[in-house]
DNA sequence: GACGGTAGTCGAATCGATTCGATAAGGTGA
DNA sequence: TCACCTTATCGAATCGATTCGACTACCGTC
């Protein structure tokens, strides 16, 4: 008899002996109901064991699912590895969470690079934030946006009526490339994100370095050339630590004339696996090679080396995203917004050995 | 125009000149529409930049929203540095994302150690995974009874109508402990995980042992305790590296004597902790102490050594709950499971120091 | 004592779809 | 030619709440 059939507001209001109306008004907190109507109310639900308005019936006139889609780039296992997707949306939830809104993951696998369609379609949201992935020609994309369902891009893409919340990555690593052009480098090599999520390793060709791909990464190398001009970029397939180190021995397994003198890792992640790969090398950090990263991720595990890296603040990001989603949920266009970063110099980077 | 209003089911409809429920019959797929019907159908809603059938609507008939809570026991950025966590979800996400179904979460915060009432309250959920805690006495898990919302723990809380997919925790550190007792230890301590969110830290005494806390915490530790008998018990603040080098910093900096010679650390992620405390203090592993962990997660930072621990199925976990999570959704009440583990030694556990 | 005002409650329309029984059109067999 | 069946479509009720205009007392005021 419990889960036959849950009591309704109309259940509720008929035990009460009031219409579903002032019933309603009763659990929307009004003050216009007299208080001895409202304890009647109340009374009548706690008999029936009654939870209060069902979200969905309530969402329906609202307009208000309370639901805010992130979509993920990746399969949760990979993402998340990362801690600056994970600071990030700790940032989002610490500003939607005490409003009530949730938000719901929307990873893609090992093929697709974000939710299907089908996933999208069923499920109700107020809004959607791109969380770690963005390529401007996602299909899904197109679907929110004739759903008219508002989004936030965190590092792109870069569209029409999307608002955009990212941070200056060209100037982030020009940054960077000046201290260790000032350092004496001259031969400097990258190690950059997944352009695509497509499994790709490798050296970057001219080809792949004009297909469609991410910003960040583009931003990211490009600030190094600001400096360097044209460097050896060996793409990764995943932002993992594993990857970094591959790309690391790749990079530096070579004879000391033709190696780089500091490798620039486009996250902190990929910077510990290079110093993994110096590391099993038998080469030394920073005298014999320097190696930086970007984000100013925490990663508890890895003194006590301090990394030089570029700091963004991820978790201020998380919140900025938290307050555009409130804002285009309540019907303002909130502008985009550029957060500021700023070289954190460690103990990786120093002079280049004597050639 | 555009957004002034939406096209609806009814709209589609009208211009196509059919009935709403053909067109819902259209959308839903169903094949008892004549092929014509259905592209003229179709093509309206093209016109229309109808993008299908509103989920909320939708889920207000068919009693589903597609939406699965996710509670998290702490904020995002702590929970998910636990690689544990983060594979359970994967498994989840795996089973749920291809169903439609989409994975909300509902992170506590720094006072709180879940969602408040007034986030569930709101929120559409079909079900519930309390995916990285679990006290009995918990209000949120009241409040998804009573309102009919199915829910699944994971390790805990053991309640009437909660599905419980776990792991023997017990019998898997009694096989850690009896292999660390064949090796010859018979001074062994533990590094507990929380046993409450509360911040506390330190040796744990008599009284708060008999607090309600983590069933998780109190087997694996009975496990340990099965072969030694009563054991110091280090309990952390929360399942950090930082924590269980804080921990093993206090457990080993004494002198050899009274030093334990195996240390058992509930988790593998302060196991990491503890062999950084034990690499600070100058203490070789396994010579002067070996080191143990609980979960088999993959730390990819953590080598050259290679940790022994009790492995668990962390990702299959996730996937069992996703299965149960779809039976529930369909009205099928399915069975507790209880996972295997089984031991893995690895490079740092050996013989005790001569005394 | 008629009138304006207010506090409290109620009715009915609405949100956007789904679903099932009814119905009309078209086809078959005797 | 008529009864019967199938196929495609339609109508209307339903899911569970919200919301706003309308209505009823009851009070105070001139």
């Amino acid at each position: 008899m419990s889960d036959r059939s849950r009591p309704t507001l109309a259940t509720v209001a008929a035990r009460a002996a009031v219409a579903p109306s002032t019933a309603s008004l009763v659990f929307a907190g009004s003050d216009r109901v007299a208080p001895a109507t409202r304890d009647r109310v109340l009374a009548a639900a706690a008999d029936l064991g009654y939870a209060g308005p069902d979200p969905v019936a309530r969402s329906l006139r609202s307009r208000r699912s309370g639901v805010v889609g992130a979509v993920i780039g990746d399969r949760l296992a990979h993402a998340f590895s990362d801690p600056v997707s994970v600071q990030l949306l700790d940032g989002v939830t610490e500003v939607l969470s005490p409003l009530g809104v949730g938000l719901l993951l929307l990873p893609g696998d090992a093929d697709r690079h974000g939710p299907t369609l089908a996933q999208l379609a069923h499920v109700p949201l107020d809004a959607v934030v791109y969380a770690t992935c963005g390529l401007e020609d996602d299909p899904a994309l197109v679907h929110l946006q004739r759903r008219g369902v508002p989004v936030v891009a965190v590092d792109g893409p870069c569209v029409d009526d999307v608002v955009f919340v990212g941070i200056p990555d060209r100037r982030g690593t020009a940054e960077l490339a000046g201290h260790l052009a000032d350092l004496g480098h001259r031969r400097v090599a990258v190690v950059t994100l997944p352009l695509r999520l497509d499994g790709t390793r490798g050296l970057v060709g001219a080809a792949r370095r004009a297909g469609t791909h991410h910003r960040t990464v583009r931003e990211r190398t490009l600030g190094v050339e600001d400096t360097f001009g044209p460097v050896p970029a060996w793409e990764t397939a995943a932002n993992a630590v594993e990857e970094g180190e591959r790309a690391g021995r790749q990079l530096l397994d070579v004879p000391a004339g033709g190696r780089p003198t500091a490798v620039v890792a486009q996250s902190d992640v990929l910077a510990a696996g290079v110093l993994r790969a110096a590391d099993s090398l038998g080469l030394r950090v920073p005298e014999d090679v320097s190696v930086a990263g970007f984000d100013g991720a925490e990663l508890p595990w890895l003194p006590p080396v301090r990394l030089t890296t570029v700091v963004q603040p991820t978790t201020e990001k998380g919140r900025v995203v938290g307050r555009a989603v409130t804002d285009l949920v309540a019907g303002r266009r909130p502008d985009d917004v550029v957060l500021d970063v700023h070289l954190s110099v460690g103990t990786t980077t120093g002079p280049p050995p004597p050639s």
